[in-house]
DNA sequence: AGTTTGACAGTAT
DNA sequence: GATACTGCCAAAC
């Protein structure tokens, strides 16, 4: 198996291990999460690694937003309205145009350890 | 090997 | 604030 192979998967096993610290009734952003993890250009690739979760991993995905509150991975969760519902159940609240309101629910993540 | 895509975000206006 | 435009980078084609 390439490197950069293994560095993706590694990346990737840190963004779950980090999704899971997310609290009940918290959201954080993919950029946060890239930026924690000490990659902070890869954004994108934290909601690809999100979009590609094994069940095993067992993180808790639809508590990650964009940067504004948008419910922008909404469609991994089925039907329409799901992860909000989702979102709803652990306390969550929205504002009228539908986004996270953010400034009661944004969380922001100890930056995570290195790993050996 | 070149191009397109996508669960993003920063900057400018 | 809200758009629009630009940078970004791994995967998929």
């Amino acid at each position: 198996m390439h490197p950069d192979v293994r560095v993706a998967r590694r990346f990737q096993r840190d963004v779950y291990t980090l999704v899971r610290s997310i609290p009940v009734g918290k959201v954080t952003t993919y950029g946060t999460i890239a930026l924690a993890l000490g990659a902070p250009r890869h954004a994108r690739q934290v909601g690809q690694a999100l979009s590609g979760q094994p069940e095993y991993e067992d993180a808790p995905a639809h508590r990650v937003v964009n940067r504004s509150g948008v419910l922008t991975g909404e469609h991994a969760f089925g039907p329409p309205g799901t992860m909000r519902a989702m979102l709803e159940q652990e306390g969550v609240t929205f504002q009228e145009d539908g986004r996270v309101d953010m400034r009661r629910h944004f969380w922001e993540p100890f930056p995570l350890e290195d790993e050996p």
